[in-house]
DNA sequence: GCCGTTTTCGGCCCGACTGTTTTCAGTCG
């Protein structure tokens, strides 16, 4: 019973107890433990043996014993009493936007749907009309709602959403009556994947940018339309969210709405101990209202240092702002050069010359190329002649360069054994070596871990290459023991990598803070595959800053020479 | 179900929009 999965049946008993219409505190408390569990950095089994889990603030008596069993015998009575009388298809039907635990349940009472299908089919026989509190209306968006469902699952990965939130914002910004607008929401927070796209925006003539925005080439359905809030779906299947407030009460609703649900929540208690009431609208006391016109005037009234969106998780952030003490995070500007790159040498598109030029243009200091290995077939991965015939090429170009290096590495596939690819006298010719694993990805926890701790212990492996393996929307990826991971990766100076690629982000930015705190070193690598990917580190920033890491943390983040030095100190003590 | 210098009971963040009602429940963020 891993940590996955007890999230999994929490925040299933949460909904099955809200079907039930069972005290919605109840249900909260439910969720809230789902949460906090998912972001706990320490191991729950051994939070459990300490006897630790009880000082956890939200997992109370109930939860605690609740884990303990699931840990102890891999179940949950309670879990099955809960949902016996449930069908799970309505897990599903509540999927469908306007359509809650509430109605859901409804459905099932009076018309014995269970599931998806019987629910479609019922509309297309018009049998929910005859359902109180249902009508003509609702049956046909609910209709719409499961074409919806079944097209996209409704869920996004961060660069899709983020370039059509841009586009409505840069459209948007030209409306005649709009004042101020950003973003908000996941998106400005930086989650790896996006539900919605949140937008604020300000204006004395609401109803005329609420027009502007549904008349937008790129919207296929307006699902709500209001004075302060539309609702509409993009073309793409992405929803937006448009809120639009007075100029006055903008930063408070731009805060409101960039969220997290729970950082407000954390806020709101801290201010209603100093007795301000806050909403989306402004700051109230007893019988003054405050004005704000900056987001850090926001938090500064609130006793609070400027929270980033990133932070904003309420996972501790408030505390640390409150001490004065929050970390100064990395930013763009932080990054020197970049490393995992792939040329035309295996499975990118671009040559050397090509991508050097890309990089040096862009700003960067150096370029660390990092081919396949030769096990790698399908991705071309080289042969040894191949390598020497890089290494040449590579120094060549370096001669011409000035203000600009080019590293020479691979990205050496972590065999099933945990050996590396190639011999050490292959191995040693590199200035780097990404250690990844890209085949036998079913393995117990254990197996996984020792296979990389093995492979760690290799005298030339620099960088743990996409340590899960995860593909978002796509595959979980294998389960670590991540603390052993960073313990070997600490001793042997070993960096990880926090993979930049949209689909990868891999690490999480929930294990950054946990690497840090160890003092693990985090590179920021595109795992580019044409020039045009370079630039993907900066999507890995955002992460990075959601994961608290500083300038410090970051591996390519220093300069050329302490790169270089680093990876000389390497190669001595690996002979 | 959780929590506590309002402490073992009685609260628990707050507001907009829709579709159904005939004044509001349900949903969503």
């Amino acid at each position: 019973m891993d940590k996955r999965m007890i999230i999994t049946i929490f925040t299933e008993m949460a909904t099955y107890l809200e079907l039930k219409g069972e005290n919605q505190f109840k249900v909260r408390a439910y969720q809230n433990g789902a949460r906090i569990i998912d972001n706990l950095e320490k191991d729950l089994r051994k939070l459990v043996e300490s006897g630790e889990i009880t000082k956890i603030p939200g997992i109370g008596k109930t939860l605690t014993g609740n884990i303990i069993e699931l840990i102890t015998t891999g179940d949950l009575a309670e879990y099955h009493e809960i949902k016996k009388d449930i069908p799970s298809g309505l897990l599903e039907i509540i999927k469908i936007p306007g359509l809650g635990p509430k109605k859901a349940y409804r459905l099932h009472q009076s018309l014995g749907i269970e599931n998806l299908a019987e629910l479609e089919y019922a509309c297309l026989e018009n049998r929910l009309t005859v359902v109180k509190g249902f009508g003509e209306k609702s049956q046909k968006n609910i209709l719409q709602g499961i074409e919806q469902l079944k097209k996209h699952r409704g869920k996004f990965h961060y660069i899709e959403a983020i370039v059509e939130a841009q586009k409505i914002v840069d459209e948007l910004k030209i409306a005649p009556d709009i004042k101020q607008i950003s973003i908000a929401g996941s998106l400005r927070r930086g989650k790896e994947i996006i539900k919605d796209i949140d937008i604020v925006a300000s204006s004395d003539n609401p109803t005329s940018v609420m027009d502007y925005f549904t008349s937008l080439p790129q919207v296929d359905n307006i699902i709500a339309k209001g004075v302060t809030k539309t609702s509409i779906t993009l073309k793409s299947g992405i929803n937006v969210d448009l809120r639009v407030v007075k100029d006055e009460e903008y930063i408070f609703a731009l805060h409101h709405f960039t969220g997290s649900k729970e950082h407000n929540t954390a806020l709101r208690h801290l201010a209603k101990k100093s007795d301000i009431k806050i909403n989306e609208y402004g700051f109230f006391t007893a019988e003054t209202k405050v004005e704000i016109k900056t987001e850090e005037e926001f938090f500064s009234y609130l006793g609070l240092e400027y929270i980033p969106p990133e932070l904003r998780e309420n996972t501790g952030e408030i505390e640390k702002a409150r001490e004065d003490n929050l970390p100064k995070l990395v930013t763009n500007t932080d990054i020197q050069g970049i490393f995992h790159v792939h040329s035309k040498y295996s499975d990118g598109n671009d040559s050397l010359y090509d991508l050097a030029e890309a990089a040096k243009n862009s700003g960067y200091k150096y370029l660390g190329i990092s081919d396949h290995s030769q096990t790698a077939v399908y991705a071309n991965g080289l042969k040894v002649d191949e390598i020497y015939k890089q290494h040449e090429e590579i120094q060549k170009l370096n001669e011409k360069f000035t203000d600009f290096f080019i590293f020479h590495g691979i990205e050496s596939d972590i065999l099933p054994d945990g050996s590396l690819d190639y011999p050490d006298e292959i191995l040693r010719i590199f200035d780097f070596v990404i250690g990844s694993i890209h085949s036998g990805l079913n393995m117990t926890q254990e197996k996984a871990t020792e296979r990389i701790l093995k492979a760690m212990d290799n005298p030339y492996f620099t960088m743990l290459g996409h340590p899960t393996g995860r593909i978002l929307l796509g595959r979980p990826g294998y389960e670590l023991d991540l603390e052993k991971i960073f313990q070997k990766a600490k001793e042997k100076k070993i960096i990880i990598e926090l993979n930049a690629n949209p689909h990868r982000l891999d690490l999480d930015w929930r294990h950054l803070k946990n690497a840090k705190s160890k003092n693990v070193l985090i590179s920021i690598n595109p795992d580019a595959h044409r020039k045009e990917d370079l630039d993907q580190t900066y999507l890995g920033v955002k992460v990075a800053r959601k994961g608290w890491l500083e300038k410090k943390d970051v591996f390519n983040s220093w300069s050329l020479d302490e790169i270089k030095k680093y990876f000389a100190s390497k190669k001595i003590n690996g002979h």
